[in-house]
DNA sequence: GCCAACGTTGGC
DNA sequence: GCCAACGTTGGC
């Protein structure tokens, strides 16, 4: 079973954000390393919801994808700032998928006891200058995120 | 195909 | 607000 982490804005959408709609497209990734990930994503996969940006930066939730990888419905919206005027008409471009809460974190898990953790060395959130918003997360890591706020991945 | 310039991300 | 690191673009 794949483990993902997703990255947001909270001040344009955090995990509140999430739990307030119940379900969410996400759209608006334009970097190819991160949309062939959405792109692998199935029904059922349990996300990391990062915050970026933030105070404090880091994880604050977990979500579970609920349709796999469909076109990007803000590629062909010329008012959106996720317009794309190379995209084409097919909407083959940029993908995204729906995303719906399943678990609040008692408190975010900043970025720096992240980094505390052996066992997210490896991940690319805790490199430096890694920009990816979209990444997979391995079994050990999803748990001892979890563990670390005091939560059981097993349980869910 | 190279690579400099540019725009963006995201931690601090 | 700063700026390092990164991905993309476009001239050649």
């Amino acid at each position: 079973m794949p483990f993902w982490l997703l990255k947001s804005e909270p001040d344009v959408f955090g995990y509140p954000d999430l739990v307030r709609v119940g379900r969410e497209p996400w759209n608006g990734v334009r970097n190819y390393t991160a949309r062939n990930f959405l792109r692998q994503m199935a029904v059922g996969d349990l996300c990391l919801f990062y915050h970026s940006n933030a105070k404090p930066t880091g994880i604050a939730g977990v979500a579970r994808v609920a349709r796999e990888a469909y076109p990007d419905n803000l590629q062909a919206d010329r008012a959106s700032a996720y317009h794309d005027p190379k995209a084409p008409a097919d909407g083959s471009r940029w993908s995204m998928v729906d995303v719906e809460p399943v678990l609040a974190f008692p408190r975010v898990l900043p970025l720096d006891e992240i980094r505390s953790l052996p066992e997210w060395h490896a991940s690319p959130l805790t490199q430096k200058g890694s920009r990816l918003s979209v990444m997979p997360v391995t079994g050990e890591e999803f748990r001892v995120a979890l563990a670390a706020v005091g939560l059981d991945a097993d349980s869910l």
